[in-house]
DNA sequence: GTCTATAATTTGATAGAC
DNA sequence: GTCTATCAAATTATAGAC
């Protein structure tokens, strides 16, 4: 999942939103201030808020351009010629990847985590993302007609969402492998 | 699990303590403040700092009580007399428990998640009460000599975790009941 | 679109009286 | 052990010039 890709935002919101995802990421929707965003992209916290008045208008934009980068980098859930496998493997490769490449985690596990203190709209964005990466992962089990799986579509997004927070606290990566291992073990 | 138990606070230190495990489980780390608590406890900040100095003196300490009522919960992890599914489902208890009667994920899930942005004694803190939980459930699990498993600590603590996210993320609380299946399917 | 300036509030933390 | 009083810093947010 790169990070440069088929944003709605392109300038100097587009990086706004790529500094304050890294923060959420690592300290969750309080880990970020419109100061903080402002001197790292080189600006002033108030033209921060001329892209993004509100802080909650803020989260839900960075939300909603991660869940676009991720149900992009996952790709079609039905195609008919790979097997069940080889596309939840790519949903296990999206994470692995951010893991490995950036030490971070999902934003909507960290965000997820927190829901009760987010404000509305960000907390239904979160929401939003779970609902397209459980549909996506249920269209992804079903579609090949004639593979039975023993796993739902929850059972391995609940497996992965956890084996983050477990390999990130301990700092024991082979958390998150297992954890995958175990999922394909499982179809 | 319940929340009047063996603790080494009593008094006012405990209450401070419980007030603000109760943020810190709806919020993250940066929900608490010493005047909010100060609020609800009836005393003025100040009183909260004779207690818990420093903010992390604070955070850890409510870490370091919530894994000692934990794992006084779960008992014992290698009583011969029981299976080793008992064992398992009292653990998956502790956490269901929690969610239906206090609408509240594990603390040490909410701050593993962000982990890189804590203190680090309450980073140290979280990293120790995973490995207690992950060293009681790799007992739970082989203490029971002719049973054989399919499932390591790892992935069941994994499973765990991201189950209760997903559930309180989707106000689905049924996510957490099919990881618990899968668990108990798994063993 | 970005800036300066500033307001209003909240935060973690301390000194010292009782 | 709790209080009053206070501080310095940080926070979200806005008004208005350029």
């Amino acid at each position: 999942m790169e990070n440069s890709e088929q944003s709605a935002f392109t300038g100097t919101a587009e990086e706004i939103l790529q500094v304050a995802e890294r923060h959420m990421r690592a300290g969750g929707f309080d880990a970020v201030s419109f100061r903080d965003i402002a001197t790292e992209v080189g600006i002033k916290s108030a033209s921060v808020h001329y892209h993004f008045p509100q802080k909650s208008d803020l989260g839900a934009a960075v939300v909603q351009r991660y869940t676009a980068r991720v149900i992009n980098a996952v790709g079609a859930a039905d195609n008919p010629r790979e097997t069940v496998t080889t596309r939840i493997d790519r949903l296990i490769g999206v994470y692995r990847a951010a893991m490995l490449d950036d030490g971070l985690i999902c934003l909507c596990c960290v965000l997820g985590a927190e829901t009760l203190d987010l404000p509305d709209p960000v907390a239904e964005s979160v929401n939003r993302f779970f609902e397209q990466v459980l549909a996506w992962t249920t269209t992804a089990l079903t579609a090949a007609p004639a593979e039975p799986t023993n796993t739902s579509a929850g059972q391995i997004v609940s497996n992965l969402q956890g084996a983050m927070v477990l390999a990130l606290a301990t700092k024991q990566q082979d958390h998150f492998s297992s954890a995958a291992e175990g999922i394909l073990k499982s179809l």
